[in-house]
DNA sequence: AATTTTACCTAATATCATTAGTAAAAACAA
DNA sequence: TTGTTTTTACTAATGATATTAGGTAAAATT
């Protein structure tokens, strides 16, 4: 007797599974293409071919997607940050390569960035877990860009987690001007997106970060 | 026979627009209260203890009650970047005022800041003029920005636009982060607020700007 | 074979913005 | 003053939306 590879329970969670994956693509595409605050419950139910009461199978309200959608789009901000070539570079080198992965995360996903960091939805607050993953991903962004700086040796005039912050705060304003700006132009064309070398050059200029090169 | 100040018609323009200016009030303040997007047609009806459907002798929808606070929004906002004490000190000074002056106005206004820089509501979409108003609000700020530095006689690394662009984000960024983290704290605390001046310092310190002093 | 669970359904409810149609009152012109 | 127009409000109704209640049939589990 052959062992079969899933249980039947395990075959049926995949398929309900999968109907999850669809639904949280179809509810991107609809965020992607009329804003983020658009998400129509039943527009999704109709696009299965369900009825609107049937979604509730698969979440237990329309916030609930919203909340999946934050977390998984801050894990992703996550590996994405983390996971940078130049992860290992020099401080310019890393701080560059942080600037330019913290707007095509912008620029690649303009519905998840609305979604987490500018909170488009009426009602929705992001529940606890979800928050937490948050908070994590954002702290760990800060203590590299923060290492990253230590690691130039240098002597700034703040400290190395207002440094962290002060070119999150820079990332952000750029990213977000761009999107409102000209979303359809990759980063490093438009108005805003040109200015993503000169951004990092303020910080390196200013903080003196070549004299370790 | 006694000259009436006012005619019958204007007695009742102007009622009228009393009655308009207690549904604008009461719409920030139910933003201010819910967020946004969670402004409630029906019940600013409500409180002014009329049935919802009259609501429309003074706003055409609830959109027009959006535009008009963008509107005005942006008005109060040029006003406050215009009219500055510092607008006419050494460039340094006058960079920092314009940050302070941004800062304030987003930490006084947080519902009308979300709507003119975060566009958080689903279908709203500013009408032509109030676009205009918005437009031109945004470009005397960043051609002030640019004059004040050109008065610096120094050489930038990035155009004047380019320059004025790299404030405007900067002070977007500082701004919205503070009011995400602590909406609570004024500008000049809070982990956000706080940094401010740093902010000012480092374009100060990139562009040599202290040379004019 | 008996049971539990899952995935769906129909029907109904509550909240909203908005339209249609109307009535009273105020403003105005003669 | 009288007749007409304008303004302000109403009730009733509509359509979209999220959600709940309650039920059914098939599949999965025991």
């Amino acid at each position: 007797m052959i062992e079969p590879i899933l249980t039947r329970r395990q075959r049926q969670r995949r398929q309900h599974e999968e109907v999850v994956e669809e639904i949280l693509a179809i509810a991107r595409r609809m965020m992607q293409a009329e804003g983020v605050a658009a998400l129509n419950f039943n527009a999704i139910a109709r696009q299965l071919g369900m009825q609107p009461p049937s979604l509730y199978t698969y979440f237990a309200s329309k916030e609930a997607i919203y909340d999946e959608l934050f977390r998984r789009g801050y894990l992703t901000f996550g590996q994405r940050m983390n996971q940078r070539p130049a992860a290992t570079g020099s401080p310019v080198e890393q701080l560059r390569s942080a600037f330019l992965a913290y707007m095509e995360f912008g620029y690649e996903n303009r519905d998840l960035f609305e979604l987490m960091f500018q909170r488009p939805v009426p009602g929705f607050t992001p529940s606890a877990e979800s928050m937490a993953v948050s908070l994590g991903q954002l702290a760990e962004a800060q203590r590299q860009l923060g290492a990253a700086l230590a690691q130039a040796g240098v002597t700034l005039p703040v400290s190395l987690e207002e440094a962290g912050d002060l070119v999150i705060a820079m990332m952000y304003g750029v990213t977000a001007m761009h999107l409102a700006n000209n979303p359809e132009l990759p980063v490093g064309e438009g108005r805003f997106g040109r200015l993503a070398d000169h951004a990092v050059d303020l910080f390196v200029t200013a903080w003196q970060l070549e004299r370790v090169e």
